[in-house]
DNA sequence: GCAATAGTGTCTATCAGACACTATGCG
DNA sequence: CGCATAGTGTCTGATAGACACTATTGC
């Protein structure tokens, strides 16, 4: 098709998840060489007669290593180089997905294995710099989306959806504050009903508005435009 | 090294610049098939013994269709799939960069030409939808950065930059705010004693902080936190 | 009632839009 | 002086942080 050479094409998927307030990402140990038996990200081969496009590799990567379907997904970057790989010029489309721990928790340690994302050490590949663009794109968006919410379980009070802002922030927020930004993204809805028990006032349990999983919400509001003159 | 089919990577540059206050995008006319002789965005493949990365595929892209080195470069996003390319499976790796009009005017509109992004209309593969996404992530930029700086000279007084906002935010923005905004984000310096004249009070002249081209500067701004309890 | 957490009322500082004002060149 | 554009002073409305307050459950 070109007559010279390409270079080759890989799909790698850093999982996020929330593990007792330490965000995580998941780790496969590496079958094939290089490095095989190293820890690294979980990633594979574009099937082009199976996969529409690189993020159905990816969907499909996650179903094959997570076995939880459904997760949110989306392009992170594209890495690509002469050295990255010794195998050679390499391209790694890189997806960043997210998981609620509770559906996905991870026993079997000697295959895969969550890592605190503090933790992650040295990695094989440039994985290690693919995992920090993951956790910086993910704090980035929770100064102005809900797209945290895919880090818990469908249902869930808005105290509980602080405590996950407060972890990926790195500090306290003020609840009244929170609840009024949180209703102003609009994404969210009170299940009509739905309360937490715990031995004092119940709390209002809150979701995602059906159809909004993937919209992810964003409240940019900077440089206001008066309509052209 | 694997064995299966791989699919085949290139990469394409979306250089916006404004022309006449209207955002064009260069096109250039194909020499090969698919689509010879049509007009699409300027791509090439990775010289795997040349290029250290798909960043300098791009700027060498731009270099030999463009002749202007230097611009700002970065990378968009990458487009996937069975379909996009008549020949299979492929990978575009997409970047975008920013020219000021008068570095390139082009007049050679035999094999390249600058159109407006409103009147791209159709283009081969998904390259329509490549330059909407380019246009988007310019727009939106504009909203909080400096990036915009990169469609004009080096030296700029604010109102010609204020203009280059309104003209990518389709709007009219407030001067005292303007100015007030662009300060803030600290990435321009006034150069001093530098005035420009033009029958009226002159106007003081910018350029862009030395070794902040490429920073871009942010103002996210949203959800304070505390420090860690 | 008390403990504990859920959730609200409301003050205040900050900030951006609006817009009138001053500043400074040229003829 | 008048014109044109550069640039500022300052009022005001909106908004977010702070924080005290009320609400609602179990025991």
């Amino acid at each position: 098709m070109t007559d010279f050479p390409t270079p080759f094409v890989s799909i790698d998927v850093v999982l996020l998840t929330l593990r007792d307030n330490e965000l995580c990402c998941l780790l496969t140990r590496r079958e094939a060489e290089p490095f095989a038996g190293a820890w690294a990200l979980p990633g594979g081969y574009v099937h082009v007669d199976e996969d529409e496009t690189a993020e159905a590799t990816a969907t499909r990567v996650l179903t094959t290593k997570a076995g939880v379907p459904g997760l949110y997904v989306e392009q992170l970057q594209t890495f690509t180089g002469r050295r990255r790989d010794p195998r050679g010029w390499s391209v790694s489309i890189a997806y960043f997905a997210l998981v609620p721990h509770d559906l996905f928790p991870v026993t079997d340690t000697e295959n895969r294995q969550w890592v605190s994302v503090d933790q992650v050490g040295t990695l094989p590949f440039d994985h290690a710099q693919i995992v920090q663009a993951a956790v910086a794109r993910l704090r980035s968006k929770a100064l102005y989306s809900t797209l945290p919410v895919h880090l818990i379980p469908e249902y869930f009070t808005l105290h509980e959806l602080q405590r996950v802002y407060e972890n990926l922030l790195q500090g306290t927020l003020d609840p009244r504050s929170f609840r009024r930004r949180i209703e102003d993204l609009g994404a969210l809805e009170a299940v009509p009903g739905m309360t937490r028990q715990a031995g004092h006032r119940p709390a209002q349990v809150y979701r995602i508005k059906p159809g909004m999983r993937g919209t992810l919400s964003l409240a940019p509001k900077n440089l206001e435009v008066s309509p052209r003159a």
